[in-house]
DNA sequence: CTGTTGACAGACCAACTGGTCTGATGTCTA
DNA sequence: TAGACATCAGACCAGTTGGTCTGTCAACAG
């Protein structure tokens, strides 16, 4: 029997097994036998198409965390006029998009960030850098708001911005830890009654 | 040569040592001859103490983070009748202890959720407790300080008080991943200002 | 049609790691 | 003081894991 081959499709399934792997056990917890045996893949598939396992959590960064969170946020808050508005409006659909198991198993970003930016310079410059666009697509679109008067105008954009941000990670940690819908839920509106209080 | 035994010395400095080792990698990271070397001692005496990696991480939890936790924000927040300013001082006083490779460590307690919390119940029950106190503290505190109108009514004081805490989370994680204390201190001055609009 | 190269299979390996087991020694008690 | 037990030392083991290497076959160029 002959085996048609798509080298392409090949890789991006390997990378998707591993973001799982990493988003369930973390990098150092993922274990190159599961991605094998979750993609029926041998060795060789693996290894030629990345040099090692930190090849592979690099790209597993760049190519699948950067690109999702860049979808999900980026283009949102590049289209919306009204930024609260439009940063609630994330939030809540944050809420519902997540189950009870997705709720557990954490924000890969975050998970990745707490586990690998002490230990890895390579993870470290990478992501930071998604931290570093997500923050300023916030700032930006809060800055935008206050031309508009619709913002208030003595806060400093770009500090909020990163409370934001981290403040939206610890949520997410937090309701992990507590394996609660209803606590992130609660979490949510809290953080969108805070960003009530920025409206011009 | 003789040599003089102290086990109740002995467990806490492998207790200290793993302690260190968690902070730094993780606990699938943490490597049980990495506590001999730091400690001296040989696998008979850490098996004598502890049952498992696992017990020994349980007994980490417990009886290091745990305490810790409880004496860095139960006692001041207890002693305080304002505790809005009493949480701002706390942040504060976190930011000024911390330098710059502390931040990159990370939080203990945050790091040990995001990597632990969804793979071993063990580990999610006690992580868990740790939270439901501490988010505790902060509501009964928030509570009295509604009681003594020094604190807004309109406010939920447990949402709030776990807002708090999962934000501080959120900072930290942030900090880590920016690895700047400047970053921090932004941080605890945003969360200092939030803070400030639940006063009465 | 044929040679070359990319894509993959899978056996194999060396290093690492948690854990065990036996023995030695201190400490405490009867 | 002598036996019992707790406290350790350290050699040893078995399972795991990332990584290598050779061989096979598809895809494509000439």
């Amino acid at each position: 029997m002959t085996t048609a081959r798509n080298p392409e499709q090949t890789r991006e399934r390997i990378l998707h097994a591993a973001f799982e792997e990493i988003h369930i056990h973390g990098f150092q917890g993922m274990r190159i036998e599961h991605i094998l045996a979750a993609t029926g893949l041998a060795k060789g598939a693996l290894y030629h198409h990345f040099e090692n396992k930190q090849a592979l959590g690099y790209a597993v960064v760049e190519e699948v965390i950067q690109e999702h969170h860049a979808s999900t946020w980026r283009e949102p808050l590049l289209a919306a006029t009204d930024p609260i508005t439009a940063l609630q409006t994330l939030l809540r659909s944050f809420t519902e998009r997540h189950s009870k198991e997705e709720i557990l198993r954490g924000c890969p970003l975050n998970n990745l960030v707490q586990e690998m930016s002490g230990l890895d310079e390579g993870f470290h410059q990478r992501l930071r850098q998604i931290y570093v666009d997500w923050s300023a697509t916030i700032a930006d679109a809060l800055a935008a708001g206050q031309r508009n008067n619709i913002v208030r105008t003595d806060i400093d954009s770009e500090s909020v911005a990163m409370f934001i941000v981290s403040s939206t990670q610890g949520l997410l940690g937090a309701a992990k830890c507590m394996q609660s819908t209803a606590t992130l839920q609660r979490l949510c509106n809290t953080l969108a009654d805070y960003l009530e209080t920025l409206r011009a």
